[in-house]
DNA sequence: CTCGCAAGTCAACGACTGTTTACACTTCGT
DNA sequence: ACGAAGTGTAAACAGTCGTTGACTTGCGAG
């Protein structure tokens, strides 16, 4: 499970250094030491880690043995623990408001459905919506979050009301319900697990979600 | 803020340990040492502690000071810290359940909007709320919440559909979903404080939510 | 009044946290 | 090929965590 190319470097450090057949060199496409690709390796394992753990639980020795390099590098990369995390809910940030530009009215139900799931191909955008529930109580990061979640219940108005149109408080509340929404089951799923909802497959959602959408938000005529 | 009558004690311990004037005995009808009292001076604190900052980030020590009490007195009253927090976990779940006791059709949108808003004298009911979300790592504990979260949903079909009829697991998904929009409300309201549903009245929110619950669950012909 | 026991305090423990310093190895320009 | 810069490791730092045992204090029965 939790695939992704994670596995390499492996094995215990200190054993094994030479390789036992000719180092492959050509097959081999990542050099040993490399670091812009080790800080997006941890970048990857920590994101997945205060994703699940959250914050506070997740430790740097944690994610820095999942990645399979040391402790140190992690401040050496990010500063701090704080620095990581950010760095973490920069890339989530990126990755949500990529996918929330131009988004059509009437596919609404079925992205929040895709996010809430986190099925197959968007994996990513699942751990995203997870991240930006975890708090890790600097105050500088948590306007960060306010900041994209406000935005994106912008984009959720504007998707209903049409571009131009000025967007009132009651359409950016009941916007902001329906991203309370997908937060909501996103935790469900996530570290609850409650069934049915746990066990239910995209087209068991979107039917509802897509009543609760039109409801919130009757298109305008 | 946080009222409470949880003064009280105050002060450094060590310093002026005999009142001014006549201990007031008629008056003050807590007694200096009493061990339910103080149990549930700390079952109260490490509730609000807890739901406010989530199990990893509140330290004993925090509580007990926030609490006046020694720490010792945590170990002593509630085994460990898990204890306390399971404690803290049982009462909320007692609050939820009569709460959700026979709850009719027609105010379901109501009994959201305050267990959100955490208005005035349901104070406790919205504490309730987020500590359903703090996750402990412990697994029996996650047992406890999933169980409550279940039978939550399962009262939500039945006000519904009815008190005998047989909730599929179609209605349940959407109840679930309804519940999910709590939790999500909640979370968004507490820890990020996203306006406008930060600054959403009562008035505000009974609106938007009824037309969510008749969405998703349409009254039974 | 006095003495026993419950209620509460104190100080310390071992473990674990994030972080840093000093060191070893690889890679690449010249 | 050689040395400097870059990449990664190991060990230890200081601080905080939850927890514990011995101690002190105050209430209430006799």
């Amino acid at each position: 499970m939790r695939g992704r190319s994670v596995a390499a470097r492996s094995a215990a450090p200190g054993a094994q250094d030479a390789p036992p057949a000719g180092a492959c060199p050509a097959e081999a496409p990542r050099r040993r030491r490399n670091a812009s690709q080790t800080r997006q390796l941890l970048l990857e394992v920590a994101s997945t880690r205060f994703a699940r753990d959250g914050y506070a639980t997740t430790t740097v020795r944690d994610i820095a043995d999942a990645a399979g390099v040391n402790v140190a590098l992690i401040n050496r990369y990010f500063t701090s623990k704080e620095g990581l995390f950010e760095a973490c809910l920069t890339s989530a940030f990126l990755a949500l408001k990529k996918e929330t530009t131009g988004i059509s009215r009437t596919r609404i139900a079925e992205g929040i459905a895709r996010r809430v799931l986190g099925s197959a191909s968007d994996e990513g955008l699942h751990e995203a919506m997870l991240l930006l529930l975890r708090s890790s109580g600097d105050e500088r990061i948590d306007g960060m979050r306010r900041a994209l979640l406000h935005s994106m219940s912008e984009r959720l108005a504007e998707a209903v009301a049409g571009p131009g149109t000025s967007t009132d408080d009651a359409v950016l509340l009941r916007a902001q319900i329906i991203l309370a929404t997908t937060l909501g089951m996103t935790m469900l799923r996530a570290s609850l697990s409650t069934d049915p909802l746990a066990s239910a497959t995209e087209s068991d959602l979107v039917g509802p979600l897509d009543d609760l959408v039109r409801a919130l938000l009757p298109p305008q005529d």
